[in-house]
DNA sequence: CGTCCACGTCTAC
DNA sequence: TAGACCTGGACGG
């Protein structure tokens, strides 16, 4: 599922879905799950969701006054007030790589169920953390993680303020598209928007992110223009941290699961809406973490050295070695040199 | 069978 | 700046 449209269509499903269901008993864990306990119990609970960029909360709301029904338990359990009347709770998650809200109808659970909250109609229905890869994670009385900057879809003012007013922090030494993913200054952006938006800009993925940035700190005005000119001139042509709300806002808009595994029309939808992630054509490169970034065009001054690149820097310093020593020295090191070829091959053969 | 790849953090040297 | 953390799908032999 998961960047910054996936969290919030998730929050959007749980609204939906959940709207007017009550919720009963305990919140049940996976036996493998390595995730905290969420030992909150109610007879009657309501649950709702918000997003902030690739976060997610869920709120736990006790539907009235009700006693403690199991004495001796309660001590165990959280949020309990004095007279044992269980409080709300908020729990935030964070998806991992393939985390997922489902409402399960039948009577089996989907797999990789991790936490389950029981609907108290008979039969009971269940609201499922799904996370295949069990890289999600969550926290009990979860607060926004605090390194997390604004969310790029539903804060964007301040996400674009929280840019532009710190671009002498390190973040921004590094390539656009690694700054891109760093979650302080752009909570939300993932690797498949990172590719979608500078491709709609045709920025050069490993071009320095403060040389980008520093050009949109003072946008340059027309005033000779009308204002629904400058609007609309404004609207045609977005700059890079206003692609970095609108782009996701098309995947919001779009409805559907965005970016998900199963194959349905949704996800069809979405892989048309690609023009530059795993499209055929597009060339594709590792950044500095390891992630592939996707584009068209040149990669940048500051793209990493392919292997063929290190290959022919690394020939270079031979040859200059070479030329340096003199005629004997020059026969010893090649003989050194066809020894590791040799040896190379041999290696290779095995 | 095996190897590579995937929408993201985390922590430890 | 590597790895660790995981499952499973695609593709090659």
């Amino acid at each position: 599922m998961p960047e910054g449209p996936e969290l919030h269509l998730a929050s959007c499903y749980i609204n939906t879905v959940c709207a007017g269901l009550i919720f009963s008993g305990k919140v049940e864990k996976s036996e493998v799950s390595k995730n905290p306990e969420v030992l909150f119990e109610s007879d009657a609970y309501l649950i709702s969701a918000t997003s902030r960029g690739k976060e997610i909360k869920l709120t736990l709301t006790p539907l009235k006054e009700e006693k403690n029904l199991l004495p001796g338990r309660g001590r165990d359990r959280e949020g309990l007030s004095q007279n044992g009347l269980q409080q709300p709770m908020d729990l935030v998650f964070r998806f991992g790589m393939s985390g997922s809200f489902k409402l399960a109808s039948g009577a089996e659970l989907p797999k990789h169920a991790h936490l389950r909250f029981y609907t108290k109609e008979s039969p009971h229905r269940a609201l499922c953390f799904v996370d295949i890869r069990r890289f999600g994670r969550w926290e009990v009385h979860g607060t926004w993680q605090l390194d997390r900057g604004p969310c790029v879809m539903l804060e964007y003012e301040k996400f674009r303020e929280n840019v532009l007013r710190n671009l002498s922090d390190k973040a921004f030494n590094k390539p656009i598209c690694e700054a891109l993913l760093n979650q302080k200054f752009f909570n939300g952006i993932g690797n498949y928007l990172r590719a979608e938006i500078l491709y709609r800009l045709k920025i050069p993925p490993f071009e320095k992110a403060r040389t980008v940035l520093e050009a949109l700190q003072h946008r340059k005005q027309s005033p000779d223009l009308t204002l629904s000119k400058k609007v609309k001139l404004k609207r045609e042509n977005p700059d890079l941290l206003e692609l970095c709300h609108a782009v996701p806002m098309e995947v919001i808009h779009m409805g559907g699961k965005g970016y998900s595994p199963e194959p349905s029309d949704d996800a069809a939808a979405f892989e048309e809406w690609l023009q530059c992630y795993c499209v055929p054509g597009m060339r594709s490169l590792h950044d500095g973490n390891g992630r592939t970034i996707w584009f068209q065009g040149e990669p940048g001054p500051m793209a990493p050295k392919g292997e063929h690149q290190l290959y022919s820097s690394m020939l270079c310093r031979v040859l200059l070695l070479l030329v340096g020593l003199g005629e004997a020295g020059r026969s010893v090191a090649c003989c050194g040199i066809i020894k590791v070829k040799e040896t190379s091959d041999a290696l290779l053969k095995l």
